[in-house]
RNA sequence: GCCGGAGUGGCGGAAUCGGCAGACGCUCAGGACUUAAAAUCCUGUGGGAGCAUUCUCGUGCGGGUUCAAGUCCCGCCUCCGGCACCA
């Protein structure tokens, strides 16, 4: 009788093991193939690790592990995300200093993973937060700058009323705060902003060349939002000056019956002399600014505006004089922040019409524009409108793009929804952005032989009421001489946002501790890129972008060797709670990995989360779950007790191994290790069918079972005496031929329903297997009287009989 | 509104190329062991009919293709995710 199964024993002595050992470092160089898989490193947050953590982390371990055995060279490294706003906002609140707050929240994470047992290679560990680390985010942030990719703007920016710190776009969800849920209001602030919109046909284009799932290229080139379309020049009437809109329907410019600019534009203070309502603008003009975006888009969509009185434009296709009006439909952040305003084949536009009580003609024939804007570029035949009329859609744009760029008044333009990233944080906890100001020659980078400017300790990291970083009352630190010119200069006090330290991690986890370079071109050339990138939805359209922007860029300067950072991108489920509801503290419905580890243990932990369900869906925790999937642990390890001797799988088992090799491979490398681990079971319950399992046998299902659940596997292997540690033993091989058993069930249709199912020998004939089904009365009952009309056999499927 | 994804038992889910729908697990019911309970083991578990060999219906809804459809085609419905006054 063996032991029972001491879980904690056995995943802590394991664990020693493998620290001791070294067996999961990665060697830059070696001979054998580089697999590089990658998981989002965490953000060390105060709460700890959360079920949902060890998702994604485990499906990535099974296949390093797997491949290792394979005799791959494989780097599963792992890191901190540790700048940035939760712990700066609960140092505010406790008066703890950050960087403590981070030290204590990394050394928690740590020894969290570490009992899960993950096959990472802890020397090469990495955290944003470590100078040696952010000396070179700043110095990619230099080359940017040089690069004339950074440039500072006044700019209104989304500001977190309860942060109080400005957010790029992304930051912003259903007009709140995404950390905090607090308010959002717009505020003007000179930002530091990266030119990412320069790369933004490169980041859709190269979407083709790369290996990501489906819904990630989708709101990537969502996000990035491309049309084609003309800028138009439309005069002043009176003034010798254009106003220039983009349009993507150059071809209903003859239905413009009017213009809309946005309350921003600068033609309204430019003409304030000659606009005769100017108070009334200026007065809606102050009530849009009052306005959050969301207050903007989310909630106002009636349609207000003032015209502007006095100032009109010309329609350069029929030179009809025509109203300038401003709305806050019309953003100064898209295209030209002007339009020509088509009501007769815009919705937004028509709406604005009927508001005001402006004409609507007619230029694409199809619809109805007394009902409303007719849309549909498909089927639409243009009218009224001059050289157009009877073109289609298409033919039409061409022509009058043809004709403006003749005319010289327009000119076709591609235009992105991607806007720059904001990259200034008006914070204490995040990398200082490396510049200085001087009187004389502006901004000036600091010299790369500085790096890294350190981030100045101060007791004071409370943001400063008028919103600037707390290092704005660090005077000694600001105070310094321009690397120019020697004068007098300041430091600039806004640092860095998260997303910066997240987006070349990657890079640095193949040479940690490089002080010439991000990385030796050694290490690049060996693994780069990156084989597999797992990581969540949400991080789609900021990291995962942003990322991909700084790796082309880098590319481009020659610091990297590929133009795409990830070779292949999948994403995972979320894990909800018992009550299929988001985890939060106030549904009271998280459950704590390490409860789960204490009792049950690690193994179990990693096992089920992968057997929960579909990878790439969410899905609800059920404790229940747990409890069955150590139930089957319990039994993986009480199948000692009856192994039986034998080199060779035995008859009876021959083909359920081989086929289980098959599948537990195929699936644990395309994330299905939910079946994987079904297929496992199916063959534990064989084995206590026949109350035994053979040497041969145990040794096979180990291997197979060890990347989900290494500590328990590794504890049998060594039990039973076999020979080294199971994590570098060679991965089951099987065997094509023997995947199919000697005797094979044929299910029997007639007329497309099933009738019975037959035993025939494999290599059966069809003739062989008809007189089988002749010969069983129960199925040919069914034949009685008929004349059979087909036979189809498919071999080793199914064998279909229709009669008549 | 636009773009993706998905609808299968009481539940999570499986069915990899059009070939036995419901693997595996949970739940539940019954039984064994036990003074008893827990644990463990065994049996059953989509609906309906029948003592039963079995028959029949069944993968969101309505059609279609096919010897054969969860899977392919056409038309809908619902849910989830992303984007959205983007000109």
């Amino acid at each position: 009788m063996a032991k029972a199964y001491d879980f904690k024993a056995i995943e802590k002595k394991w664990q020693e093991i493998w620290d001791d050992v070294q067996c999961f470092k990665a060697e830059t160089g070696s001979e054998k193939p580089k697999a590089y898989y990658l998981i989002e490193f965490p953000y060390p947050s105060g709460q700890g690790l959360h079920v949902g953590h060890p998702r994604p982390y485990t499906a990535l371990d099974i296949v390093s592990r797997m491949k290792r055995m394979q005799g791959h060279n494989v780097l599963f490294p792992i890191g901190w995300d540790a700048f940035g706003l939760p712990t700066e906002n609960y140092a505010i609140k406790t008066g703890i200093h950050p960087a403590i707050i981070t030290k204590n929240n990394i050394e928690h994470f740590k020894q969290q993973l570490k009992s899960l047992g993950y096959s990472f290679d802890w020397s090469r560990e990495v955290n944003t937060t470590d100078p040696g680390y952010y000396k070179w985010t700043q110095w990619i942030f230099l080359q940017l700058f040089k690069a004339g990719l950074a440039y500072k703007k006044e700019f209104p920016i989304n500001f977190c009323t309860s942060c109080k710190v400005g957010l790029a776009n992304e930051e912003v969800v259903n007009g709140v705060c995404e950390r905090c849920g607090g308010e959002v209001i717009r505020k003007t602030k000179n930002q530091w902003m990266l030119k990412i919109t320069e790369y933004a046909q490169r980041l859709l284009d190269d979407l083709d060349n790369v290996n990501f799932i489906e819904r990630v290229k989708t709101q990537q080139s969502n996000w990035i939002g491309r049309s084609e379309g003309a800028d138009v020049d439309f005069h002043l009437n009176g003034h010798n000056d254009a106003l220039s809109v983009y349009t993507t329907r150059p071809d209903t410019m003859f239905g413009a019956t009017y213009m809309v600019i946005s309350p921003e534009h600068p033609f309204v203070d430019k003409y304030k002399d000659y606009i005769k309502n100017f108070e009334e603008v200026n007065a809606y003009r102050a009530a849009t600014e009052k306005k959050s975006d969301f207050e903007r888009t989310e909630m106002a969509k009636d349609k207000t505006g003032v015209k502007l009185e006095g100032l009109n434009a010309v329609n350069p296709a029929n030179n009809k004089i025509i109203p300038i009006y401003i709305s806050d439909y019309v953003l100064m952040s898209y295209g030209t922040g002007a339009i020509m305003a088509v009501p007769g084949h815009d919705e937004r536009d028509w709406d604005f019409a009927k508001a005001f009580n402006l004409p609507i003609i007619e230029v694409v024939k199809g619809g109805d524009v007394a009902v409303g804007a007719y849309t549909d570029c498909e089927k639409g035949v243009l009218v009224n409108s001059g050289m157009l009329n009877g073109l289609s859609v298409d033919e039409a744009i061409a022509k009058m793009i043809a004709w403006l760029e003749e005319k010289n008044l327009g000119k076709k333009r591609v235009n992105f929804k991607l806007r720059d990233w904001v990259f200034s944080r008006q914070r204490y906890w995040g990398e200082p952005i490396p510049l200085v100001y001087c009187e004389k020659c502006g901004w000036v980078p600091i010299d790369e032989s500085e790096l890294p400017l350190l981030l100045p300790h101060t007791d004071n990291f409370i943001p400063t009421e008028s919103g600037e970083s707390p290092l704005a009352n660090l005077k000694d630190w600001i105070n310094t001489t321009c690397p120019k010119c020697g004068g007098a200069a300041e430091r600039e006090t806004d640092t860095m946002p998260q997303w910066a330290g997240s987006s070349w991690y990657f890079i640095r986890y193949i040479d940690p501790d490089n002080d010439e370079a991000m990385a030796s071109d050694e290490a690049m050339n060996y693994w780069m890129p990156v084989d597999w990138y797992n990581g969540g939805m949400e991080h789609t359209t900021l990291h995962l972008l942003y990322s991909r922007f700084w790796h082309k860029f880098l590319y481009d300067k020659g610091y990297v060797n590929t133009s795409e950072p990830y070779a292949k991108r999948t994403s995972h489920g979320m894990i909800l709670g018992e009550n299929n509801e988001k985890m939060s503290k106030s549904r009271g419905n998280v459950i704590n990995p390490d409860e789960i580890v204490l009792e049950y243990g690690a193994d179990t932990l990693r096992t089920y989360e992968m057997f929960i369900g579909d990878f790439e869906k969410a899905a609800p925790w059920s404790m229940n779950g747990v409890k069955g999937v150590k139930r089957f642990l319990d039994r993986v390890y009480r199948m000692q007790e009856f192994v039986a001797g034998g080199d060779e799988y035995s008859q009876d088992m021959m083909t359920a191994m081989h086929k289980a090799i098959q599948k537990v491979t195929y699936d644990y490398e395309n994330l299905k290790a939910n079946t994987a681990i079904a297929t496992l079971m199916s063959l534990v319950n064989d084995f206590y069918n026949k109350n035994q399992i053979n040497k041969a046998e145990i040794k096979t299902f180990l291997m197979l079972l060890n990347p989900s659940a290494p500590h328990i596997t590794e504890e049998i292997w060594k039990n039973l005496g076999f020979k080294g540690y199971l994590h570098n033993a060679p991965w089951p091989k099987y065997d094509e031929a023997k995947l199919i058993d000697d005797v094979i069930q044929i299910p029997v249709q007639i007329n497309g329903k099933l009738r019975g199912v037959i035993d025939a020998d494999k290599d059966a004939t069809q003739e062989e297997i008809k007189q089988i089904i002749i010969e069983n009365k129960n199925i040919s009952a069914f034949l009685e009287g008929k004349t059979v009309v087909k036979e189809i056999y498919v071999p080793g499927k199914i064998y279909t009989i229709v009669v008549k």
